[in-house]
DNA sequence: CGATAAGTGGACGTTGTGTCCACTTATGTT
DNA sequence: AACATAAGTGGACACAACGTCCACTTATCG
């Protein structure tokens, strides 16, 4: 890699996190994202196909973050605590992710495309390992169903539409998680 | 409305009915449809100013025939069941419905659109009733987490990525139904 | 049989996409 | 220090789909 490319990532991301912040994702053309970076259309599709591939760059190192906390981290969020409490700390901790970034991962995964990310992956094999450790029959069937709340669209629609704070999505999430492994 | 209007509309239907299932919704453009329907571009424009809602349209009827058993018909699904029961039995005959009319259903519904279907708001009012006569703390807050797992591309994705059956998928939600309101 | 309002259709301008290729520049070799 | 070369760059371009607009057609009613 060159020095030089590896400037213009930075700058493309930096201008993508505000372009995206600035005038919501779904707003922002690519066209946009490589006039603010003061780079090429062509030097942009070199490396990001598209809109969504940015805004998972942009999340990567959040994510990682979090998903360090859930293999190594304290309890409930990492090893040691009751199955239960860990899915309700899982919840407590994906509602705070995409509450500081919702304007990002709200243009970031659309449509299916949501499911191929590394980050996906990852939940899924954490919720599964939960449900497993609670044991339950059939854990592959439950995994979508109790990941599918954490679609930023719902929780866009839940927070902005129906007016629910963040504390109350956490609180319903966390009964839930409670229920469904009790 | 004229006569020849109403005959556009259904030649307009069906047309797209067709296209959606042969090459899948998102693949279909509005000037396909207006081809194929043998219908001008204006014409198509005037009554579905998109995609979705022609996906909407065709969805419609389906989606009545299951409001009406929701509402009238025999127990589990219509009233007289526990709401557990009640719960499971609805998301039985949602994942017949996304089952019977899968291609329909995911281009019509991109993103935050689908919230705003009047389907979608009696699905919500239905699984509110349901929570509340189960005595829950908190239904409103709970209302999305559990419709959450029928968007239709989490359906997609567990059936098709993820090799799950209707049948697992169904038996996997009647548990959730009956822990939750358990 | 007009009058007229509703309905029709396709040409058109606009916007965003993604590709392509001639040019530039960093890097390491002699 | 000059050169070779491969990686990187940028904007022109062709394309696809969108949504609008308006002159024309036709059903319906008095």
């Amino acid at each position: 890699m060159r020095a030089d490319a590896e400037r213009n990532r930075m700058r493309v991301l930096r201008a993508a996190e505000e372009l995206f912040a600035a005038k919501g994702a779904p707003n922002v053309t690519m066209e946009d994202i490589s006039r603010a970076a003061g780079v090429g259309r062509g030097t942009l599709y070199r490396r990001y196909p598209d809109r969504a591939s940015i805004a998972v760059a942009l999340l990567d190192e959040h994510e990682r973050a979090l998903q360090e906390r859930l293999l190594r981290g304290d309890p409930p969020l990492g090893p040691g605590a009751p199955p239960g409490e860990r899915l309700a700390a899982f919840y407590a901790a994906m509602v705070r992710l995409l509450e500081d970034h919702s304007h990002l991962v709200l243009g970031a995964e659309t449509g299916r495309s949501r499911f191929e990310t590394g980050a996906y992956g990852f939940w899924r094999a954490h919720v599964r390992a939960l449900l497993t450790a609670a044991a339950h029959p059939a854990p592959d069937a439950l995994v979508e169903p109790l990941l599918a709340p954490l679609a930023p669209d719902v929780y866009a629609y839940q927070r902005d539409d129906r007016g629910l704070t963040p504390a109350q999505i956490t609180t319903a999430l966390a009964h839930l998680a409670r229920r469904v492994t009790g």
